[in-house]
DNA sequence: AAATATATGGAAAACGTTTTCCTAAATTTG
DNA sequence: CAAATTTAGGAAAACGTTTTCCATATATTT
């Protein structure tokens, strides 16, 4: 039925052995021999069977990409695609592609880790840290199976990881601020049972000290993250006596609520009051004025573990360090360069 | 290295045929021989080498999902991840795995298609309809591969696909609003350009003049779908002589931009005016009230493309007919039922 | 001119299952 | 009780490549 390497070979009179050489590019194959070859090939319209190569090679070429799915994903995670989408593009210049997998079902962190390494139906393997338990990432470790852990594991071990940095988020917004002349901060953050929320205030609060401008408890309010909360946390601010120059809003939820409250207030941004915030998504880009934000790109996180992960399929023996993927100020309008007067 | 079947059957006292037919199922094996494999499988801590039996039955037990990836993916297409959800979690209940597949570089529309069909390295493909070209998708329906494309593709064939239909969308939108007995009801859409746009302005208009509530041209407003047009739009509408009493908002960002403009006016929702809109995501999860959303759900048009997938798969020759996901109301607190006086 | 090195391509094993026969034993039937 | 049927399990082919050797022919060196 379908036309194989012994199909080409017979017609280009050459043996499959000679085919799969010219397939593969190896330098003992004269001009000529391949030059019959290719001729056959386009002739037959020949594919190599993927199915006979992986086997023959034992290697898919695929790697599993393990995340807990559940329904309305991009709504609970809008970040996870775009995670996966970079480490797709990194992959996809080696021909490799990515399968992704559903760990939520699981009936213990690792089980589906466990289960593509057995079966080898995978090359490698990226996985959030929540879905992996210690047990399979020794093993990952002892049989040097090539792998990416989103988000730094639980436990201590040689795996390898990439992660974001929330607290030095913090520590770039303090940062930006103080460049801009905005020493008078307030800073809005979420709940104070979010990790993340509270990470970037400790940077943020952190660095703002380092550099003599400690920031006030009544310049610090916590919210739920809804706009409607972060509005009224604005205009308590604004309403003080000695009101912040500018707010370091946590998330783009809490900074939709801020730009709101301060629209009520009549006061105009960035002149009379500016703000800043974290993540490009999912609110940032209806946020007026455009806001400056620090981002922490999770596409790049993605291409970076892709890249960690070639690596590692070339030499799965490479010990590799793990990483932290930098955020990024994307200046907006919402901040400028203020001459105090 | 690795254990093989040929170790199991040598402990268990077997051929390796025997041990394969445990491994799946066959009914001319005794239980007492069954049982002394197993006892050989679990010691062993055996597992089937995947790339061994993709390549003997001929299959991968993988479904490829093409769709074009670009850097901030879930940005630009916030619904891409959804419909990848829903097939996912269907296929996985019959062990099929998603390997997501850019087509973005393609030099012409089905390449990327073309190219899995012919290494054979996915039993089935899941294709945007944008990714396929009329002589591929014959080439799909002539030689019965298991696809499904969504979104109608722009050349008739007899693929099976599955799309939205935006229009009845908008007839939904006309059907709530007259239920609620708003009858002066205005809609504001994006540009003329976005098919989307036109397509629920067409229905709603064509579904309101067939209940006799004909819209004025006066009441029809397009604008960029941003929250600043939206919202000049709303403010325009309601300091008309004769102000609509509800608003249909052609997308999340513009039901935004109008919740902001009513705001403004210092009118109540929906006691003195209603508005609704169509798509949960990006920006409903941020418009108070909680409006009222025709939603078309993402992730239910994934399921669905999910079983039509494994009916296809199970059966390859089956004549399957295309498909329609229906909208879906969701009642929010922008509407509700209004005795009018 | 003989000896050695190099270039080219083929034969055959290997990859680890599934599946199609086929046989021998066990069971049923007449 | 013999013949027919059923049952259980094994032998071997098949799936389509890659890769390791090996053989031959040609080129190079002494």
């Amino acid at each position: 039925m379908a036309v194989t390497i012994n199909d080409v070979a017979r017609l280009a009179g050459v043996s499959p052995s000679t085919v799969s050489k010219v397939l593969n590019n190896w330098s003992t194959i004269s001009p000529a021999t391949a030059e019959k070859v290719h001729e056959a090939i386009r002739k037959l319209d020949y594919t190599p069977n993927a199915r006979a190569v992986s086997f023959a090679r034992q290697s898919t070429k695929n790697i599993a990409f393990l995340t807990a799915i559940t329904r309305n994903e991009a709504y609970k995670n809008p970040h996870m695609f775009d995670i996966m989408c970079g480490v797709h593009n990194e992959l996809e210049k080696e021909n490799y592609s990515l399968m992704l997998i559903d760990s939520s079902r699981e009936t213990y962190p690792g089980e589906t880790a466990e289960k593509i390494i057995s079966q080898k139906s995978a090359d490698g393997i990226v996985v959030h840290g929540s879905a992996i338990n210690e047990s399979v990432g020794n093993y990952l470790v002892k049989r040097q199976f090539p792998h990416i852990i989103i988000g730094h594991p639980n436990f201590s071990s040689r795996l390898c990881w990439i992660d974001t940095n929330h607290a030095l988020a913090g520590e770039f917004a303090a940062e930006h601020m103080i460049s801009c002349n905005y020493t008078n901060v307030a800073f809005v953050g979420g709940r104070k049972s979010d990790l993340i929320s509270v990470q970037r205030e400790r940077g943020f609060l952190g660095l703002m000290g380092k550099y003599g401008y400690r920031v006030p408890q009544s310049h610090v309010i916590h919210t739920d993250s809804s706009v409607g909360e972060a509005a009224a946390a604005a205009l308590t601010l604004l309403s003080k006596k000695n009101p912040p120059r500018a707010i370091v809003c946590e998330n783009s939820q809490i900074a939709l609520g801020v730009s709101k409250g301060i629209e009520k207030t009549g006061k105009s941004v960035p002149k009379d009051i500016a703000f800043l915030t974290f993540d490009t998504y999912p609110y940032s880009g209806v946020i007026e004025p455009k806001p400056t934000i620090i981002d922490i790109n999770m596409y790049d996180m993605g291409v970076q573990a892709g890249q960690v992960m070639l690596r590692k399929l070339e030499n799965p023996s490479l010990q590799v360090q793990s990483y932290t993927t930098l955020p990024v100020l994307l200046q907006g309008e919402s901040t400028e360069m203020w001459e105090s007067s």
